[in-house]
DNA sequence: TTCATTTGTTCTACTCTGCGCAACAAATCT
DNA sequence: AGATTTGTTGCGCAGAGTAGAACAAATGAA
C-alpha cells in the first residue's frame, strides 16, 4: 500500500512552515525560494490560504500568517484541558525552584513548548510558548523521544521514575529537569519541566528540583480523569 | 480573470474548520458529513493535514486538531507587536471600570478575540481568546464593520472619535463600549472594548467607560510606532 | 461465540484540476 | 525616462485528485 496523500495540500501547508519567528512576513518571492515552489504555483496556493484566513497581506502586500491560525490554535489547545490544571502546577514549580517551568508535547519529530512560566530572576531561561526544539537533546526532549517515539537510546537516559536531567546539553548554559504526564489509561500527554542557568541550576539544586518535578507531575498526571 | 483558487486546499482547510469548541474531536464520517466531502476523500486530505500536523489522532482513532496549529497561530498572535502593548492596557481598563476588557481584530466577516482580561467580579461577560463572533452586532463588530469592511450603515453608529456603546444588542443582558486601534500610517489594527452586565453598565457607567476606553485606545494607537 | 452493522481503508478508471512555463502587467529602483 | 525586480494571468498537457465501489477492520448485538 503507498501512503496517502495530496501534493497540493502538503504544498500549501508548506508554505505556511515558511514563516518563523525571524521572518513573520514575506514577500511571494521569498515563499517560492523558501518553500522550492513556481511563484504562480504560490500565488494560487496563497490565494486559497488567504481565503480561509490562513494568510493575510499587509498593506505592502506581504504576506502574513493569518488570525484562523490563532483560532484554531486556540481550539487545539482547549483540548487538553490541560491548559487549566498545567498552569497552576506551572506558577507552583516556579514558585518552588526559583526557575522557570514548561510544559512540552510531542508536534512531528519536534517538541513543542506549548505552556510556560518564567522564573522571576531577570538571568533566567527564556523561550515563548509556541517555540520548536528538538527531541535530540534537553531534559524534555529525551522524555518525549522516550515516550513519544519510544526512542530505546532516550529510554535508557531516563530514572525509573522516568525523570530525567541535563546540564549544558542543548545550551551550554542551561540545565534542566523533566518528568512525563501520563494519564491513568497510559496515554502519553507531555513532558513538565523546569530550567535554569547551569551556575545557579548545579546538582545540587538540579536533585532538588527533580524531587518537585517528579512530584508534580505524578499529581497532574493523576488529575487527568 | 478568474479568482485563483487550489479546490483541494480549500477542502482540507474546510476539514480544519468542521471542529470547533463543542466539537473537539470528531470520526472521518463525521468530517464526511461536515463537508460534504467522500470519506475516502477526507481520508487521503486528512493523512497530508495528519502529516504536518495540522491533524492528530486521538488514542480511540478519533481526529483532533494538531500542534502545528497552535505553533503557528503563537506566531501570528506575535506578529502583533501589540500583544506585549496590549495586555497592560487591557489590564488598566480592567482596573478602571471593574468590567472585562478585550481586543479584537477582523477574521474574514467575523471578528476574533485577539486578547481579553477578564473582570475580577464574579458576575462579569465571559468569553474565551480565540472565540470568533459576528461583526454584524456589538460595540466592537459595529467598530470593526465600520473600520474593517468599510460599512457605512456600522460607520453611521461610530461617534465622532470613532467609539460606539451598544446596550443588550448581541445579548441581551451585555452592554459595550468599543473604540478603534489606528497607527500612524492609518492602518487599521482592531477594536478595544469593554463589556459587562446591562444592570451594573448602565448609561452611566457606560459613559464613564466609554472615555476611558477612548483615552486608551489613542494611547495604543499612539504607542504603534 | 457468531452474525450484523458501522466505520475506515484501499483500489481503479476517468476527468478535470493543478502544474510549469512564458508572456504580461505593475511596481520599484537608477 | 529606462531598467529591473515582483506579482499576475493564460494556456495546454500530464497526472493528481476524485467518486464510487469493493474490501477490511472494528464495534455491537444476540
Amino acid at each position: 500500500m503507498k501512503q496517502p496523500r495530496v501534493e497540493s495540500v502538503e504544498k500549501a501547508l508548506s508554505i505556511l512552515e515558511a514563516f518563523s519567528k525571524d521572518r513573520p512576513a514575506l514577500t511571494l518571492t521569498e515563499i517560492s525560494v523558501e518553500t522550492g515552489l513556481y511563484k504562480s504555483n504560490v500565488s494560487r496556493l496563497a490565494a486559497s490560504l488567504e481565503r480561509y484566513g490562513y494568510l493575510k497581506r499587509d498593506p505592502n502586500r506581504r504576506f502574513r500568517l493569518g488570525p484562523a491560525l490563532w483560532r484554531l490554535g486556540a481550539l487545539y489547545r482547549r483540548n487538553f484541558e490541560l491548559g487549566e490544571s498545567v498552569r497552576p502546577v506551572l506558577r507552583q514549580l516556579v514558585r518552588e525552584t526559583g526557575e522557570t517551568a514548561s510544559f512540552y508535547v510531542p508536534d512531528q519529530d519536534e517538541r513543542l513548548c506549548l505552556y510556560r512560566e518564567n522564573s522571576p530572576d531577570p538571568v533566567r531561561h527564556h523561550l515563548d510558548e509556541g517555540a520548536r526544539l528538538t527531541m535530540q537533546s534537553g531534559a524534555a526532549g529525551h522524555v518525549l523521544a522516550a515516550f513519544h517515539l519510544g526512542d530505546d537510546t532516550a529510554r535508557a537516559r531516563l530514572d525509573a521514575d522516568g525523570s530525567c536531567v541535563s546540564q549544558g546539553e542543548r545550551n551550554p548554559h542551561i540545565s534542566a529537569v523533566a518528568a512525563p504526564i501520563i494519564d491513568a489509561t497510559g496515554q502519553f500527554h507531555g513532558a513538565l519541566a523546569v530550567s535554569g542557568p547551569l551556575e545557579r541550576l548545579n546538582r545540587e539544586a538540579l536533585a532538588k528540583a527533580r524531587a518537585v518535578v517528579v512530584a508534580s507531575a505524578r499529581a497532574l498526571s493523576r488529575g487527568l480523569a
